[in-house]
DNA sequence: AGGTAGCACTCGCCCACACCGAGTGCCAAT
DNA sequence: ATTGGCACTCGGTGTGGGCGAGTGCTACCT
C-alpha cells in the first residue's frame, strides 16, 4: 500500500506549486521528482488525495492545487523547518541589536519579518498587562484634567487624559505621584485589579508625612480606575504592520487585495486574531485559509509565534497568501522572535 | 475666438473621465454637456488642447484623456469648489469632538478622511518643533539608563532613553526634574537650541536650596543635547496613515500598486513630501503626478492642508490616483484641517 | 474667421472558430 | 499494486472578420 508515497505526492505536489504557480499534473511530477513510478501511478494516488480534500482540480483536465487541507497536512507532518542561513540570522541579531529604545525594536522587526518573509508582517507591542511598572506621571493640563503617563519596565509608555470632578491643586497631584509611585511601582498591571481597594486605602492614608487634603482618596480612585480602564480595553495593545506591497505583488488573490488591506488596518481584529493563536505561546502557529474564521482574511494564511519572557509577552507574525513558503516563513517568523525574546531580556 | 470654449471643453473631459474612467470623445461631449456647438467644432478645440499638452489620445481612434497638466488647469482654473453636506460636515465635527485624547483625534481623523475620499489618508502629528513644552519627566531605569519623557501642550508624548557616563542617583534625578520643568516649561521647542547654553547654567545653579552635585552640569548639558537632538531628527514627527484598501480598488494604476505602498511605509518620504507642500500653510496645496518629485509616486496625486494654530502646526491629506475628484477631495481635506484646527486649539 | 457637415480612414475591441496539448479516468495487461 | 495505452475533456492561444467609436481633413456656410 502507498500509504506513504501518497504523502510524498502531497508534498511534492505543494512544493512545486509553491514555486511555479501552476496546477500540477502527474506527469511533471515524476519528471521533477524521482518517485520511483509511473504518472499512472501517481494519477491513481491523486485521486485518492482528492478524494481525501487534500488537493483539487481547478478545471477537468488541469493539474492538482493544494486545498485549505493540503496545505494544513504539508505544514503538520511535511515539511522539514529549514533552518536560516548564517547570513540571515546575523542580519537579524544585529538589526535588532541596533535598536535605541523599544519604538525602534519593534520598527525593525516588522520591518525585518517583512523582508524575510516577503510578506505583511505583524508585531504586537510586549503586552501592557504583564509588564510592571516603572514608573507613573501626573500632569495637570488645563483646569480639571489630568494626563496620567504609565511606563512600563519594558519602557513603553501609555497616556491617557483624565476629566476630573473638581479642581486639584498641583501640590495634591505632586503628593499623589509620590504615593502612587511608592506604592504601586513593580506591581504587575494585570495584578492591579488585585490589590487595587487596597492601594487607594494604602496611598490615600500616605505615609505618614504630608497632610491628607479632603478629597485625596476619590482622586487615587479615579487614577487607579483610569489605569485599570486604560489596560482593560484591549484597543490599546497596539500593533504595528508592514510589508503591505508585498501583498500587492503576489498576485495570488483571487478578488481584490483591498478586503485584507482593511482588514490589517483593524488593529482590535488584529488582535484577536493573534492572541487566539496563542494556544501555546513558544511554539509558532499557523493558521490557513478559511482556520481564519475572519471573513476577509479567508484567503491567507497566518504564521504567528509569541516571543518574551514572562514579564512581556506578545506576538508577531507574516500574513500571507495560501500558496506561500510555509517552511521559509516559519523559520523567519521564529527566529526573529527569538531573537526578540532575548534582546528584550538583555 | 473660443478661448473659453476650450476650457469648458478642457473641464468636460476632465469631469467625464473622473465619472466614467472612458477616454471620451466629441460627441459623446455633445451629448452630455449643452456646450451649443457640434462635434466637428469639438474636434478642432480637441486638438488645440492636445496641441497644449493638457489632453492625449491613448491609441489612434480614441477619445481624449486628461494628462498631468490638463488636471493641473483643472484645478486651478476650472474647479468650483464644492462645499460639503451638511450631514458630512456634522459626521466630521462629532466624530472628532468624541476623540478623548491626542491619538485619538489623530486616529479619527485619519481614517475620516480615508473615508470622504475614498482615497489614502495621512495624517502628521501636530509638530514638535513647534508646540509648547508642558512638562518633562526622567526615570531611572537601569543602572546608568535614563528615560526622558516630554509632554508637549498637545498633549504628545515622545520618549528616548539615555546612556549615562556615570551613575546617577535617585535624588539627583529628583532634582534635576524640578528644576528643568521650573526653568523649560512654556518654552517652544524650537526655541530650546537658542536658549540652550542658558539654560544649562540657569538649571545646574539651582534656585539655591538645593545642594548641587558635582556632575549636575554634565547631566542637564546631555539630558538637553537628548531633547534638541531627539527634535532635530525628523523622523520623530509621525505620520499616520489610512485607507490603503482604497488604493487596491481604484484600480487605476497601470502598474502594480506596491510601489505606491511602500512609498506609504516609509514615514520618511511622506513626510518629506508634506513639508514641501507647505508653501502656504493655510491653504489647500495639490501635487498631480509627475509634479511629484518622487518616482512610486508619479502616478499619484496628492490633497494636501496645513492644519492648527500657531502653537501646532502639521499637515494632513490624501493620496490617490491621477483620476480623481479633484473638488470633492479638496473640499474633504481643507474641511477636515479647519476642524482639527478647531479641536486642537479647545 | 469661426463653425458645420460630410466623409474616408484607423484601430481597438469583441466574437466565433479551430487547434493544440496537457492532463485525466479507465481498462486491460503484467 | 503497478503500468501502458487510449479516448476524452477543456482551457489557452491564435486567427480572422466585423463593428463602431473616434479622428482629421476638406469643402461649405454665415
Amino acid at each position: 500500500m502507498g500509504e506513504d508515497r501518497r504523502l510524498d505526492v502531497l508534498r511534492a505536489i505543494v512544493e512545486d506549486y509553491v514555486a511555479t504557480r501552476e496546477p500540477v499534473g502527474s506527469r511533471a511530477l515524476t519528471e521533477r521528482h524521482h518517485l520511483g513510478v509511473s504518472p499512472a501511478t501517481i494519477r491513481n494516488d491523486m485521486a485518492a488525495l482528492e478524494e481525501a480534500g487534500l488537493i483539487v482540480a481547478p478545471h477537468t483536465s488541469a493539474g492538482r492545487v493544494p486545498t485549505d487541507k493540503g496545505y494544513r497536512t504539508f505544514v503538520d507532518h511535511l515539511s522539514q523547518v529549514r533552518a536560516l542561513s548564517a547570513a540571515e540570522r546575523r542580519a537579524i541579531s544585529t538589526l535588532l541589536a541596533q535598536a535605541v529604545d523599544l519604538d525602534d525594536v519593534v520598527d525593525r522587526a516588522v520591518r525585518l519579518i517583512a523582508q524575510l518573509t516577503h510578506q505583511v508582517a505583524v508585531v504586537q507591542y510586549p503586552s501592557l498587562r504583564r509588564s510592571a511598572l516603572r514608573h507613573v506621571e501626573l500632569v495637570s493640563v488645563g483646569e480639571r484634567r489630568l494626563l496620567v503617563v504609565i511606563i512600563t519596565a519594558t519602557g513603553r509608555v501609555e497616556q491617557r487624559t483624565l476629566d476630573l470632578a473638581e479642581d486639584v491643586d498641583d501640590a495634591a497631584v505632586a503628593r499623589l505621584r509620590l504615593r502612587l509611585n511608592a506604592a504601586a511601582v513593580g506591581l504587575r498591571l494585570s495584578d492591579l485589579d488585585r490589590v487595587r481597594q487596597q492601594l487607594v486605602e494604602q496611598v490615600s492614608a500616605g505615609t505618614g508625612t504630608a497632610p491628607t487634603g479632603a478629597g485625596d482618596t476619590d482622586l487615587v480612585r479615579t487614577v487607579l480606575d483610569a489605569i485599570a480602564e486604560t489596560l482593560a480595553q484591549e484597543s490599546e495593545e497596539r500593533v504595528v504592520v508592514a510589508g503591505t506591497a508585498n501583498l500587492a505583488r503576489s498576485a495570488d488573490f483571487a478578488r481584490s487585495i483591498s478586503p485584507v488591506l482593511e482588514a490589517l488596518e483593524e488593529q482590535v481584529v488584529l488582535l484577536r486574531l493573534l492572541t487566539e493563536m496563542a494556544e501555546d505561546e513558544a511554539a509558532v502557529a499557523v493558521r490557513i485559509g478559511r482556520e481564519n474564521r475572519y471573513e476577509p482574511l479567508v484567503e491567507t494564511s497566518i504564521v504567528s509565534s509569541g516571543y518574551g519572557d514572562g514579564a512581556a509577552v506578545a506576538r508577531i507574525g507574516a500574513v500571507g497568501p495560501l500558496r506561500q513558503d510555509y517552511p521559509g516563513t516559519i523559520a523567519a517568523v521564529r527566529a526573529v522572535a527569538r531573537y526578540l525574546t532575548r534582546i528584550l531580556a538583555g
